[in-house]
DNA sequence: CGGGATCCGGGCGGATACTG
DNA sequence: CAGTATCCGCCCGGATCCCG
């Protein structure tokens, strides 16, 4: 099960569809998965609570990244058949285990922020 | 320069151009940027290098890439006036830094691919 | 309340041609 | 070799309407 691309290696081909740096980058490419992960791990929370915490995210977007992290396994949805109907959204293990190195790019974001920002009005300086 | 989306409810603001969150995430956003800085982690690389080794990157987005990494203060480019010309590219101590989160994220994905696999396929079973 | 379905514009990114 | 310039298809994501 462990392909050729899980050696060191496995950074530098984005073609193959087995690559975990693949699968993984796919899933927090778009901004909403991490911001959805990041608020959950707070707590469980139902659908209009998710829209209402991550600004802007459209119905469409939150539905559907939401759909997709419940396929891989990183969030729990749990439908309440009350009237009107509840719908709870919770981390499962997998998902929770993924805050920390989320965390930790934050984290770097954080302290770098300074250096980023001073480099670019360097660059931008300097190209016109 | 600390703005309010500094404290933890950042995440859940991606529309403050200022969160670092949301900046980190616009970089990483896109495949290429996090395999060219893995790639960069092994050692300097010329233009070509890094066209070979990141499998399927065009020739376009790489030039655009490596520019934003090189705007950012995360990559180096230094030009040999030779003939033909020569262009080395290489982390800065910022880029070199974030290494560290990134290959956390990179453990996270190796680590629980076969978890995701199966959740993926489960929940395709499920729903057809 | 928690979605599904549909339409649509903008921008990302690939392909190609050309250059110092 | 290491780009720049241009054209263009496609898909992401927002807006809107509707439903159980």
């Amino acid at each position: 099960m462990v392909t050729t691309c899980s050696e060191p290696d496995y950074v530098a081909n984005p073609y193959d569809a087995d690559c975990p740096t693949r699968h993984i980058l796919d899933r927090i490419g778009d901004r909403w998965t991490v911001l959805i992960i990041g608020i959950l791990g707070r707590g469980d929370a139902r659908f209009s609570e998710l829209r209402r915490h991550v600004g802007g995210i459209s119905q469409k977007m939150l539905t559907q990244t939401l759909r997709g992290l419940e396929r891989d396994g990183l969030v729990r949805r749990t439908v309440f058949p009350e009237v009107p109907v509840r719908v709870e959204y919770a981390l499962t293990d997998s998902g929770r285990s993924l805050l920390e190195p989320l965390y930790a790019l934050q984290d770097w974001s954080i302290r770098h922020l300074g250096d980023v920002s001073a480099s670019q009005e360097a660059y931008d300086r300097a190209n016109q």
